[in-house]
DNA sequence: CTGAATCCCACCCGATACTG
DNA sequence: CAGTATCGGGTGGGATTCAG
């Protein structure tokens, strides 16, 4: 078949059997729009629901609150009530949290360096295909 | 990834400011759940689109193509038709595709070491959560 | 302030059938 | 072999409203 050879190295998780599906679900919270951003938000720090929302930019009260449920539920953020009033409920990052908000900031860090080629790559595909 | 404490920070490090939106859609390709694995296949060298069906496990004929097309038009892979009898079509990364090939493959280690963890998370929260 | 609940529609994506 | 075309169910997610 092809030259696996290159993929000897380091790239050996780029090949994976039937399994691709074990690991599916748990990409597909970082398959999730929201969580990547509310993620990396919270790798500057805990933030409060409220700051969330404003900080996140565009997104949906439910959304926050949904995604905020399923980050919490896979042990990648805690969820802190204070019982003040009114009510202040903060969320951070969990250790293992951490270490995929990493992940995620090397992942926006690429986005924002190669916004202008994907870009380019857009508008020349496009107009050579009509 | 810095901690700057003060949660009243515009000036975020690492993170963006309220343009999320113009990393998003370079993020939404990684969003995807396809590209992810596909991007991860082509890490280990060219494939050809027969070969990448059968090697992406569960990928529909559809989205194998419309996948690939939004992929070539990011300027992440190329596509090399070689014209013979039955043809043949080459995918392969673009050096900026290799790249995010890395980032990704990074993301799939993370996922597979990270999935006890992720699952054991959500047994104890479903457990503990009518 | 921090959610929960409901409605509802656009769009994603899988299945199927057809072509060069 | 490598696609394209079409149809249709399922669902993500926005807007809105109510509650603690």
């Amino acid at each position: 078949m092809t030259q696996d050879g290159t993929l000897t190295a380091q790239t050996h998780t780029g090949v994976r059997g039937p399994q691709d599906c074990e690991v599916r679900d748990v990409l597909d919270r970082i398959g999730d729009k929201w969580s990547v951003l509310i993620m990396a938000r919270l790798g500057g720090g805990p933030l409060r629901y409220s700051e969330l929302r404003r900080v996140v930019d565009g997104i949906s009260q439910r959304m926050l609150t949904v995604t905020l449920r399923g980050l919490e539920r896979d042990g990648l953020i805690t969820r802190t009530v204070i019982p003040t009033t009114p009510p202040r409920v903060d969320y951070a990052l969990t250790e293992v949290g951490e270490t995929l908000a990493g992940e995620v900031a090397s992942l926006i860090r690429w986005a924002e360096a190669n916004r202008p080629y994907v870009a380019a790559s857009r508008a020349a595909f496009d107009a050579t295909t009509p």
